[in-house]
RNA sequence: GCGCCUCUAGCUCAACGGCAGAGCAACGGACUCUUAAUCCGCAGGUUUCGGGUUCAAAUCCCGAGGGGCGCACCA
């Protein structure tokens, strides 16, 4: 349903329900000629800061060239005034019959359309900086209306599939694209000052590993082989740590096939790292003050608000075990070795219904899931995890059934996921043998495929190494204040519209 | 996948069993410094789609589709 008839204001227009439509035969009114370029000398933020002191009904004497898009249309007359945006910002062409060439049809323009203006920069007498327009040219004629002038569009199924519209209406919609760009901008140049060398490995994987999300199928002809969207790039980037870069990470798109909400979406970015000789502990630290210090670049303060709570991200972040965590909140100490019949007693007191063939581990994972994670505001590192629920993270040096791992919860939501990276190849291959049991008994849809070219790697020797995963869309969306995943991406994954 | 809510003009919204409307945009016109300019005029609809109940359905019921939220899965 929803396809948008528009409302097509080009009344040369054929069909409104398509915008490639050509003029009917025989109409009058032929395409304005576009040109090819328009020389611009400023952004219209630029004009603006540029000429902050010229006082009302002052003119600079100096011409500039500025383009966008007009936002208002104010025609008075032998005078017509329009609000013109562009990426910086806005400016006020003035127009008028004595100084404006093709001064009819320059205040017979529309909201939506495109112009390249030029003029003197002059303050009218009411105050508003503006260019004085003496030539201009049309850039793109507006054929469809945009969404109300003032209210703007705020359907959001108009705003997630056209985001055309929304981000022309909604600035609140640029800005946080613009927020994301400044984010990855920024983790890319502290990463690469670190020493980090950024990579790119398969998206096409012959075994979808790295992560028990399921994944998307897809199908290589000319092999005849099935390949899966990658649903994480942890194994590849280890082996290359195996192949001799001791500080690498990648920036990208990872897809798993699962449910859709306001945290979710199909298609997600995520920076992944790897750093040899260094343990859980050491890139907990690189964690903290890679997102601190980009809050600190990009919004200028470690001090931000979330959802009307304040959150302050500056570093050291709190250090917590997951026992701790689940002790503070329920007044429960649980262990993994702790008889079954005791876990079950307790996992039924705080309403969780345990499926078969859970393990202690998973157990204790989804009572401190229930209980605990969603009301840590943070920020704080999550840490020593069951083994169990771990498969490639180092068994912990104070007992095998943890692993040294953590979460970074922030605004009861977990950040990302770091470790001290399994090194053990017989260890890995017994974990992946457990996975893959556990999957057959769980009658899982995916068979739990051993990465035997991970093993491999494995065997020919990866050092101590500690990585981690940092969600990029959640973090801008903490960095932005925004609720749904959506917002942060600019073509969100949508149910395809079959009318 | 399940549950609840929702869909009216290009946009933002009324009408909630009794003639489908407004503002903005668009289109035509007026206007010598406007600021969501103002004023006059004109046009715009299979009320998401398909059934049903009723003298009468945008409105009530059933089904389908899109969207939102929650749950589950997952980051």
């Amino acid at each position: 349903m929803s396809t948008w008839n528009p409302g097509s204001r080009c009344t040369a227009c054929a069909s409104s329900t398509n915008a490639t439509s050509t003029r009917e035969p025989g109409m009058s009114e032929p395409e304005p000629d576009i040109p090819y370029r328009f020389e611009r000398s400023h952004e219209a933020s630029a004009v603006v800061e540029a000429w902050s002191s010229l006082g009302p009904g002052e003119e600079s004497g100096v011409t500039v060239g500025v383009a966008g898009r007009l936002m208002l249309t104010r025609p008075q007359g032998r005078f017509a005034f329009a609000e013109l945006r562009d990426n910086s910002g806005s400016i006020q062409l003035f127009g008028g019959r004595a100084w404006t060439a093709d001064f009819e049809a320059f205040s017979k323009l529309s909201l939506g359309d495109w112009i390249g203006a030029r003029g003197e920069v002059v303050r009218t007498r009411r105050g508003e900086l503006s260019v004085k327009v003496s030539q201009w040219e049309l850039l793109a004629v507006a054929r469809r209306n945009f969404g109300d002038k003032w209210r703007g569009v705020s359907d959001v199924e108009m705003r997630y599939r056209q985001r055309e519209v929304d981000l022309w209406a909604n600035e609140r919609s640029r800005q946080l694209l613009q927020l994301r760009s400044r984010v990855v901008q920024r983790m890319r140049e502290r990463l690469w000052s670190q020493g980090f060398v950024e990579v790119e490995t398969p998206l096409l994987h012959p075994v979808a590993g790295g992560a028990t999300a399921r994944p998307f199928v897809t199908h290589h002809n000319a092999f005849d082989s099935d390949f899966f969207l990658r649903i994480a790039p942890e194994l590849y980037l280890k082996r290359l740590v195996v192949g001799g870069f001791d500080k690498v990470f990648e920036i990208g798109r990872m897809f798993r096939n699962e449910g859709v909400s306001p945290r979710h979406n199909p298609e997600f970015t995520m920076l992944e790292l790897y750093q040899a000789y260094a343990d859980y502990r050491d890139t907990m630290t690189v964690f903290e003050e890679l997102v601190a210090g980009l809050a600190q670049d990009v919004l200028g303060t470690t001090q931000l608000s979330y959802g009307g709570r304040e959150l302050d991200l500056a570093t050291p972040w709190r250090r917590a075990t997951m026992t701790e965590l689940v002790a503070d909140a329920t007044g429960y100490t649980l262990h993994v070795r702790m008889p079954r019949p005791d876990l079950l007693r307790i996992a039924g007191e705080v309403g969780l219904e345990v499926e078969e063939g859970w393990g202690a581990g998973k157990i204790l994972l989804e009572i401190y899931e229930k209980t605990t994670e969603t009301a840590l505001w943070g920020p704080v590192f999550v840490t020593d995890y069951p083994a169990e629920v771990s498969p490639l993270a180092r068994r912990h040096r104070d007992g095998p059934e943890l692993v040294e791992r953590y979460e970074p919860v922030v605004a009861g939501r977990e950040l990302g996921n770091g470790f001290s990276e399994l090194i053990d190849p017989d260890d890995q291959r017994a974990r992946f043998e457990e996975q893959a049991a556990k999957a057959r008994a769980g009658d899982e849809e995916e068979s739990a495929v051993i990465d035997e070219d991970y093993l491999r790697a494995l065997e020919y020797g990866l050092p101590p190494t500690s990585g981690f995963g940092l969600g990029v869309d959640r973090l801008v969306m903490l960095f932005g204040d925004v609720a749904n995943i959506r917002e942060v991406i600019a073509f969100p994954t949508l149910r395809p519209d079959r009318g």
